[in-house]
DNA sequence: AAGTGGTCTAGACCACGGC
DNA sequence: CCGTGGTCTAGACCACTTC
């Protein structure tokens, strides 16, 4: 089972939800670090820890000597999420369509991306992704069969595959190494996303790893570049 | 002046260090946190502070219970570089040709982004990148002319413009906010990168703000997909 | 002058991996 | 069992902004 919470979680959770609830605006202050630590009975390092991750996801905006504001929009910068909370975190209903759903053994670079032997077997699942009945993506996912029994039986056209992973088979995941590119869009990816041939599209290529640092997923994502784009954030 | 350096700063230099004098390969352990701290005479905190901005910048890689380990490629996630500095650390040489230099007045749309008021002039940059003899990007970066006199006479064909910011001005960066899209190269772009009409460009614009959080220049980062790709790290 | 974030100390306990 | 990274404490000083 899990664990406990930690502080510095709770307290995140927390900001997080005071922002909401009071419906505080951008530039608006959140409380100061000792009051945080006041406030849940923390020390002023746990409290700063708590701030320092909602600091690195944009949610909020530290200005020296000066206070902790309430950051612009709302976007979650350099946070791994599942399309599904990224859909929901938007107010908006996750549709997608599973395409395809099989154990596949002869892909040997997905294998070598995933770490694991040659010729290993791989679930490879392919859904097309929609934005308010629009088409605007396809994800194509690899995971290792041996570690996922019965993954295809999970009804993937409705529910969330970061929740099955996480909740069904208890793995918590910790980051994703993604590359980020431009192509065209080939035939079929033009078909299934209803764009012609040859539109932008902005692929995503990620390797998403569990606590210990295991490669769990691999990830090729492709965007139509006019219904899709990406945020991040990057520290001097 | 500058203030001194900080512990965990230094810290984080002298294991990069070690990492390409010893050449440690990926893998191999770094010092531990105890270790360090020990080492420079900091307490364990300070190290491990120093440890996770490493982690974050895709240098070292944690694995809980085990150690600390240099990480897979070399490439710096999510870290606010020059294209200079990029190339430096690749051992290549950086090699540009300024385009444009000019101090405009009319685009408002970007004089909104660096939170100017309407009318502000700016200065306007263009620059193309190379790498190994063959064109790769064209940047565009604009700047609020009234902070930075005399930028254009800085021989920015050669000179770092990050340098010029940070040496000459004194001013520090802090972090970028930046907006990936894919698009097709128009005929102005395909012209100056020795590209077809139509060939995959990876879009990115970036806002780069200064230490307190001030917008300091806007960039269009125009490149060509076939010679270039954007690594990142997303956490969960 | 009061308050803020940034840095730092010198300890502590925990859960788990590898020996 | 020892060493590891992850979490946490209860303080401290500094440089600076805002009032």
């Amino acid at each position: 089972m899990s664990t406990t919470v930690p502080a510095y979680r709770r307290i995140q959770t927390a900001v997080q939800q005071l922002i909401t609830r009071k419906g505080l605006k951008p530039g608006d202050n959140v409380p100061s670090e000792r009051e945080l630590a006041k406030l849940h009975g923390v020390s002023l390092m746990t409290a700063r820890h708590a701030l320092t991750v909602l600091e690195h996801e944009g949610v909020v905006e530290r200005r020296r000597y000066a206070g902790t504001f309430v950051a612009q929009p709302r976007i979650h910068f350099n946070k791994l999420t599942s399309y599904t909370e990224e859909m929901s975190s938007r107010g908006l209903a996750p549709h997608s369509r599973l395409i395809t759903g099989k154990v596949i053994y002869n892909e040997d670079e997905i294998v070598a991306q995933l770490n694991l032997p040659p010729g290993s077997a791989m679930v490879k699942i392919e859904r097309i992704r929609y934005a308010s009945d629009e088409p605007f993506a396809l994800e194509t996912c690899y995971l290792p069969n041996a570690e996922f029994p019965g993954l295809l039986a999970k009804h993937l056209g409705t529910n969330s595959l970061f929740f099955v992973i996480e909740n069904e088979f208890g793995i918590t995941l910790s980051y994703a190494d993604e590359e980020v590119d431009a192509t065209a869009a080939d035939e079929r990816v033009a078909a299934l996303l209803s764009l012609s041939c040859g539109s932008p599209i902005l692929r995503i290529c990620q390797v998403i790893r569990s606590s210990n640092n295991r490669p769990i997923m691999y990830v090729i994502g492709q965007y139509c570049a006019q219904r899709h784009t990406l945020f991040i954030r990057r520290f001097r």
